[in-house]
DNA sequence: ATTTTTTACGCAAACGTTTGAGTGGTTTAA
DNA sequence: TTAAACCACTCAAACGTTTGCGTAAAAAAT
């Protein structure tokens, strides 16, 4: 409930005028006299009247909030997203409403189901893993929602998108470990369904073939479930060490696979960089307190989120319908640390 | 705005019923035949009405949603709050908005007005550092709003808590570093006002004296903004090590502050634990891998949020009004990695 | 002095629901 | 056979706003 409980009809009872001329009034029309106005002006504030933003709401069809849905905001990468968008959003009036879909395919359903029953005026959103049927968001977008994605992108929705230059982001980190000396470089990686996972593994694949060298497919291991499922990660990295010519260094192309494939030769007491580099894209404050230090494709998170703010608050705002969309692409930052140096013989 | 446009009054129209008799139907009311139900519920169903929560909040006065307030959700104590919070909400049909504070009073008030004015049915909220008057909260409760504190919670306001052993977590701690033969054991806590950092220093002080160590006030850092600003840490960690003697542990009592001291501690060369030893609270799922390892004093983050959520709904749908509250203290787990094990010489 | 314009306000419908009170028609009890 | 009970439904007000339209009174123009 609304616990403070003034409405616009005390007001108007309060100082003996009709309801309207006190929402006009407060909405500063220009069919109510100055006089009336600062007096209804006044007595709001001095009660702290607050417009019940439900009812403006029904009343209006939009809400001033945007819905967000990442995969797990326990992933600093997405938390930091999330600070831009609200950097952004607050700014300018609006609030956000925040949902995980834990790379659930039905749970980012759900989720957006959810913020467009509430009335979201637009969406920003970052892809599940398992989605690969993008229908539900394009229908809402066919009824007039405004989407903007960013991270996990959808290719036959056509809208505003801010990504990161994905392939540029993993071919520095490949092209790093083979001028470090590096030659049978795994890759760790999440579904192949994902825009994120492809752009990577072009990168990846550019850099290899530019040594000279021919992509191998056992050295790719996708890991559907991605940040979700540590055993996942576990199973990848036992089978990478099992193959014949074990590979010298790993490129993880997600945050938490990173996180995770770190844990996981740890465990395995597996040295490194000795007996394996290991280079991923992750945003993790603590890379350079890990155990060594860890090379990362750091991506420009608070950013992104900023921007892809900024871009869908311009689609609502927009007087006439947006048919020209536009996909900002921002570089990422490599960040040599320990885990990626060959050791002086 | 609502993106699936079908109301009950289309439905109503479509089949010759009454608005009224449609929305009883939906709400399976014993006035309704059978057949109309069946009905009203088949039709609804295939054109995927959905109730507008808008509309309903608006008449019902609640909104079967219910606000959080952390500090941050870049922190994974409080994202594994969070989880926990949303495993409950949800199982019984609740939704949750959360907002963060970075640690702010103005924006933590912000944030609970916003949260109130949509409707929420309950909050539930870790108090900022900055936060010394809860009058904002008080008042709220006075009109009805039912609160639940967890984490950082405030003495002043009778209502349910769930909070950790704090003073035990700090004890363990304490008497680990102890055991281990460290003598000189500086702390490093935020806000003096937070019941959080009270209770951990008296663990922290119980220790001590059972061991007959008098406690040093210049062993003792606060550090106001906490997890906000790194300066703050590295000062604080400069002042140590300027002492006449040397602190050769450290007991850190925030998530936060912990890592951040152990970036500090790096960027300082010092070496752990041979120099300095260092356990902290902290829930990062990273400790296995920090450089090194780090001991930590363990949260059951995803249990607070989940138990801090059930007692909330319990208050939300008491028929009587609830007089008796109750503190739920749950136990935190001592992990004790490299970080404090005294080196064998 | 009359008409026109302007000013400042009120009325009432609307947004999508919920719900108590009212109402014909059928069944049951006396 | 009539009154009482019940059934299945409709009416209309309400939640707190917004907004197009209508309208007295005052001001301006004729």
């Amino acid at each position: 409930m609304n616990f403070d409980a003034i409405t616009i009809r005390d007001i108007a009872r309060e100082l003996n005028l009709s309801v309207s001329t006190v929402s006009k009034a407060l909405r500063d029309s220009y069919e109510i006299s100055e006089k009336t106005k600062k007096l209804v002006l006044e007595y709001a504030r001095e009660n702290n009247y607050r417009p019940n933003p439900m009812a403006q709401s029904l009343k209006k069809g939009h809400s001033k909030s945007i819905g967000i849905v990442v995969s797990s905001i326990d992933n600093q990468f997405f938390s930091q997203v999330i600070n831009g968008i609200e950097s952004q959003a607050y700014s300018q009036g609006y609030n956000v409403i925040i949902t995980q879909s834990h790379e659930s395919y039905d749970l980012e359903v759900q989720n957006v189901n959810h913020l467009t029953q509430w009335a979201i005026d637009g969406l920003l959103i970052s892809l599940s893993t398992e989605t690969n049927n993008v229908e539900h968001l394009k229908k809402l977008q066919d009824q007039g929602l405004h989407i903007v994605f960013f991270d996990r992108i959808s290719n036959v929705i056509d809208t505003h998108k801010v990504i990161v230059d994905n392939f540029k982001g993993a071919y520095d980190a490949t092209r790093h470990l083979l001028d470090s000396g590096y030659r049978h470089i795994a890759h760790i990686t999440s579904s192949a369904t994902t825009s994120v996972t492809n752009e990577r593994l072009a990168g990846y694949q550019q850099a290899l073939s530019e040594s000279g060298l021919a992509m191998d497919e056992n050295y790719i291991k996708y890991c559907q479930q991605g940040a979700l499922n540590l055993n996942e990660i576990e199973q990848a990295v036992d089978e990478l060490l099992a193959l014949a010519i074990k590979p010298d260094a790993i490129f993880t192309a997600w945050d938490r696979i990173t996180t995770s494939t770190l844990s996981t030769l740890h465990k395995l007491d597996v040295k490194i960089p000795e007996e394996i580099a290991l280079i991923g894209f992750t945003n993790t404050l603590l890379a350079d307190i890990l155990n060594p230090s860890l090379s990362s494709v750091h991506q420009p998170a608070f950013e992104i989120g900023r921007k892809a703010t900024e871009m869908l608050l311009s689609l609502i705002n927009s007087k006439r319908p947006v048919t020209e969309f536009e996909t900002i692409i921002l570089p990422t930052e490599l960040l040599i640390r320990n885990s990626s140096v060959k050791p002086v013989l």
